[in-house]
DNA sequence: ATTTCGTGAATAGTATACAGTATAGATGAT
DNA sequence: ATCATCTATACTGTATACTATTCACGAAAT
């Protein structure tokens, strides 16, 4: 009985501000805005063809989201992450995405295995492409793990710290061309999902992560190996733990 | 209708929405807004002196850190959280809180020890005042452990996830007078900072958590007995054995 | 009596307009 | 030439005005 029939592939009824948000974000990771540009609310408008207002609204959400910085009465750029920065958020990441990993574990049903699957072999089948692509596949892989944690306060706060880094490392693999997107790392995830994996979760975590950065863990608890609390699963972080754990 | 309240009289240099932010926020914890209630633009607008632009920016921003919820083209409206969704949140607190209470343990220093030292005696010399006031004191004291950690990204997604729990208890403890804001189970956190508890981080966080909700933990991956590998059968997943494992 | 449809009021979403501030360039002094 | 001060400009922050959608109410139809 519904009175309209809603054209179910595109959403004719969204606001401005959500389509902004999705088309700035893109833009951001596919580094068509570059990190330290100002993003002009003017000039925005214009080039979307919408007034301020939207803009504004959708640049105040990135904002939320760390991936633009607002310099008062200055206006919005594109965010910066120092080095340090990285690995303080990896090093949230390493906490929320292990237990998002535990409680995929422990809920997992054959649907969810398969999703996961899918999205593995699609990765390493992945030949041909740019960077920016092979981050969104990426990024997606992630996305639905968040999500079958169960918990969807855990896989918001996953999706506003993660997709920063993302935009960061977009660029940095953007300037070294020579570098290839790991994807093909995945399943060793996924093993630990599903519970093939010897490993605990942190060190899965830990060890995707240093694909990537160096010393990922160095703002986490794990940086530490006497305050380790007593864990159900002997972990030694890894083969290289023996690293800085200087402050 | 409603008395207008000056929102631009003092610190001219921060920006309205800035100001109607903390207004709003406190508003909502001290349930001048209670849960369910439609937040008008116009309305705040009117009573707060100013346009409605900053107004909606601040409720935004209210919206992000889930104060309230947006019913597309229908309005704000305070968030209501059911019983599911506080144990969502509390699982993932505790996941966040006990990173930090382990950071914190790792970096003390003295000074920091007196900071919170002083926090804890203020509370356990609390007799009289308001719950709102006993939650905002509370308050401080879990935000000032979440700064001592080091990681401003592991703060800023407690400060973004935790509050709204707060706004959700000043109103049942207002509701239920009998019952009384515990306050003066803190000095047991501070001991597992300080090394004085046998306690890990997360059992103290729980046992905190317990004195308000019951089973806080449980859509963490602490409600699993055991993170071991499990062995995967398609045909029992839908045995569900997880779910009634307490710690 | 119940349901469907139409109308109107209320209000979020959006556009345009204004004002105040920060920055860059110009002007003048040393 | 270098530095300080002034001024013009551009932009954000804010106000006002307009538009479009949702919902409530009621009349007409079944």
């Amino acid at each position: 009985m519904s009175k309209r029939v809603s054209v179910a592939n595109d959403l004719p009824r969204a606001t401005l501000k959500a389509h902004l948000i999705t088309s700035l974000r893109d833009a951001i990771i596919a580094r068509a805005f570059k990190p330290g540009d100002r993003l002009n609310e003017t000039q925005l408008a214009r080039k979307y063809g919408v007034s301020r207002i939207p803009v504004r609204e959708a640049l105040l959400h990135l904002q939320e989201q760390g991936l633009v910085m607002n310099h008062p009465r200055r206006g919005m750029f594109v965010n910066i992450l120092s080095d340090d920065d990285c690995q303080k958020i990896n090093s949230l990441r390493i906490i929320l995405e292990a237990e998002a990993i535990k409680l995929c574990r422990a809920r997992l049903t054959a649907a969810s295995e398969a999703q996961l699957l899918v999205l593995v072999e699609r990765m390493e089948k992945w030949n041909a492409g740019s960077e920016v692509d092979a981050a969104a596949l990426d990024l997606e892989f992630h996305r639905a793990l968040w999500n079958l944690s169960g918990n969807n306060y855990l896989e918001k706060v996953l999706n506003s710290q993660v997709p920063m880094l993302f935009a960061h490392q977009a660029l940095e693999y953007t300037n070294h061309k020579e570098r290839l997107w790991p994807l093909n790392h995945h399943r060793q995830l996924l093993d630990v999902v599903l519970g093939k994996s010897e490993k605990t979760a942190e060190e899965a975590m830990i060890d995707h992560l240093r694909l990537r950065y160096t010393n990922p863990q160095r703002y986490s608890s794990l940086a530490y190996a006497s305050l380790k609390p007593r864990v159900l699963e002997p972990s030694t972080i890894s083969s290289q733990s023996g690293e800085t754990h200087q402050l």
